[in-house]
DNA sequence: AGCCAGGTCTTCG
DNA sequence: CGAAGACATGGC
């Protein structure tokens, strides 16, 4: 059991979690259980200090991205005016994940169309029954599963889980997967060459494709567009595209490289905040 | 009860 | 090219 503590004002799980760039937490004690492939992490913070209690500390460090100074990007934001601010200030303590590709491509190609709690479940009912029971101490989990096991289920399997007209997109990915498609040689190319590739794959639109370039390959030059961007969009920027390619564009086009991490503020304000 | 959810694919002008 | 309809399921 290893453990991580540090104290961060830009770090905080609750923040982290429910922006919606991962669907495999739970509420545990003190603060949540976060699972990544294998792997479970207990995260809570006490006394101003954050804890990672895990089965791997490496693994945790990087995927909270816990060596990124966020303090640059946040006063780096504070430039582009009150609303940013204001939203940016609300999201203080979200930080992007730095995913596992594959099991990022498989959840938000099952999150298309769909409703947090019911991808949720989805995904959970996918590790029961294909993954690995792994512990972190007396805590029994799922791991997610493996491309092998999953490319042997039929499309009536994923049926059976919930997963609708999707099923066949990702019984058609594991297929293609296992067959010889390298997702991580997607990495050394560009975003705009990533984009394009990702959005060839059978069931990847230009949605998924910016969520997996962003959560994935880690580009800040992303910006998903959902039915919750778009209503931001024409709420608090006044826009009037209504192609989501073109609103995505058109942030980008405004915050470069910061365009991801805005992005994740300004879901988590718009789904979870704003009414409160 | 009916609309909606972190959309994409197919078909048709 | 862009627009329109189909698509599974269940949360709320």
């Amino acid at each position: 059991m290893d453990t991580i503590k540090f104290s961060s004002e830009y770090f905080n799980a609750k923040d982290t979690l429910l922006c919606g760039q991962i669907f495999r937490y739970l509420p545990y004690k003190k603060g949540y259980l976060i699972f990544s492939l294998d792997k479970c992490a207990y995260c809570y913070t006490e006394n101003d200090y954050t804890y990672i209690i895990s089965n791997d500390k490496e693994y945790f460090y990087n995927y909270f991205d816990l060596k990124k100074d966020y303090s640059i990007i946040y006063n780096s934001i504070k430039t582009y005016g009150d609303f940013i601010t204001k939203i940016a200030t609300l999201g203080k303590g979200i930080r992007l994940l730095k995913q596992d590709i594959t099991e990022n491509l498989f959840s938000f190609i099952i999150s298309q169309n769909n409703n947090i709690p019911r991808i949720k479940g989805i995904i959970e009912r996918l590790c029961e029954n294909l993954g690995e029971k792994r512990f972190l101490n007396e805590i029994e989990y799922y791991s997610f599963p493996s491309v092998d096991k999953m490319s042997e289920m039929d499309v009536e399997f994923y049926k059976s889980i919930g997963l609708g007209y999707r099923a066949p997109y990702i019984k058609r990915l594991a297929e293609d997967i296992k067959g010889g498609l390298d997702l991580n040689s997607f990495n050394n190319l560009s975003t705009k060459s990533l984009k394009i590739a990702l959005n060839n794959l059978y069931g990847v639109g230009p949605k998924v494709t910016d969520c997996v370039t962003l959560f994935g390959f880690n580009r800040g030059d992303s910006f998903p567009v959902d039915t919750w961007i778009e209503k931001v969009y024409k709420e608090n920027f006044n826009g009037t595209l209504s192609d989501r390619k073109k609103i995505s564009e058109w942030f980008i086009n405004k915050f470069g490289e910061n365009s991801g991490i805005i992005q994740q503020y300004l879901f988590y304000y718009k789904r979870s905040l704003e009414r409160l």
